[in-house]
DNA sequence: TAGATTGTTAATCGATTAACAATC
DNA sequence: TAGATTGTTAATCGATTAACAATC
């Protein structure tokens, strides 16, 4: 099966699995069921045992899946058994929160280089990290084969940014910047703005 | 029109024209086509118009768009014409990103309240807001009239904290915890969560 | 008028789900 | 064996898109 196949949607899907599937080998639960996974989850125990049916077959049938065969699996076909280095750009209070926020090793990644550009944060300690001048950018991320980026800088410098770290051969980017990038195909980007969040919510709320 | 009957995924998509329609008026921009939106956003003509059109008819044919009319528009659709008041839960690195994250003001929303259960967080100020004592959260969000909540404390308490947030009134919580939260069907609730996303990417890179 | 662009219909495309044989 | 649960097919459901009349 072609992997180029299988839907985008499902992929996205996957991480939550994982999640689900650390925490119980976590809690030293060694057997669960798509109908399990999908009460926890909020999603069909179908269409999880549809959307992992693409990669293989991976359970037992009157008995489930084995909580560490499947996590290390889906660790497989994630790419996350090993470390990703990732370069954080704009060390501001974001990009402070997102050094100093543990999940990202546990879930594959590694901050490799921080930067700013502004002279003040240059030099500084934050976190276990010295933050490097952003002109040191494109060096730095192709000396040490850096492929992963979070944005944390202003919106009007975003699209800048994003494009050196391109051109310097990150292939993923992270954005917390309020605005479209416009990049090429082939580069993954993933928003993360709590705004747009909230206001997908507020059309369901009664009026106040 | 029943608004019951708009799917949600249009709904998502409301704040991202939102969005673009606010910089076009900030930057002076009077007219807009869907055409324009379109290729700004990645996001087809077609389907904009088409989203557009569950509310109503906002564009004149052969013109396009009024920017400033049809981010009234959406504003009043989307209900955030007003501001929100929001009770952020957790005052550690990520709380206080939050705190400090300008972007909400002008997105609708007002912190009202910061709490966290630490007793040396307390009595802090963070930004312009004193940090409260979680034990005056049902109060708190009771008295003000708080219907919405930014949930940023750790994994194992994040359910607790849910729950009484719904119990004092909260109807949309907007979670940085990387848990599912398990809550009545009538509240709206919004993850934000880094790894999931980066988890997403890895899938579609070519092994380091 | 000619050109542009909307709003909407119908067709297409894709994702979810119900059902069930296989089998542990 | 009986009960449980998988993996998969086919049917259903829903979202996107192509096409175009309406009209500014």
């Amino acid at each position: 099966m072609n992997p180029l196949e299988i839907p985008e949607i499902v992929i996205r899907r996957l991480p939550l699995y994982l999640r689900a599937l650390k925490r119980m080998t976590e809690e030293g639960q060694s057997v669960t069921s798509s109908q399990e996974m999908a009460s926890r989850l909020g999603i069909s125990a179908t269409q999880i045992r549809k959307d992992l049916s693409y990669f293989g077959e991976f359970g037992k049938q009157g008995t489930g899946y084995d909580t560490a065969f499947l996590r290390a699996q889906l660790e497989a076909i994630l790419q996350v058994s090993k470390h990703w280095k990732v370069a954080v750009v704009g060390a501001g209070d974001l990009g402070c929160a997102v050094l100093r926020y543990s999940q990202f090793e546990d879930g594959g990644f590694i901050v490799a280089a921080v930067f700013d550009r502004d002279s003040q944060k240059i030099g500084r300690q934050v976190g276990h990290y010295q933050v490097l001048d952003v002109a040191r950018l494109s060096a730095v991320v192709e000396e040490q084969g850096i492929r992963i980026a979070i944005l944390a800088v202003p919106a009007e410098e975003a699209q800048a940014v994003a494009n050196s770290l391109v051109e310097a051969g990150v292939k993923g980017i992270l954005s917390y910047a309020p605005v479209p990038l416009e990049l090429p195909a082939d580069i993954q980007v993933h928003y993360i703005d709590p705004v747009i969040g909230l206001q997908g919510m507020t059309y369901y709320l009664s009026p106040s």
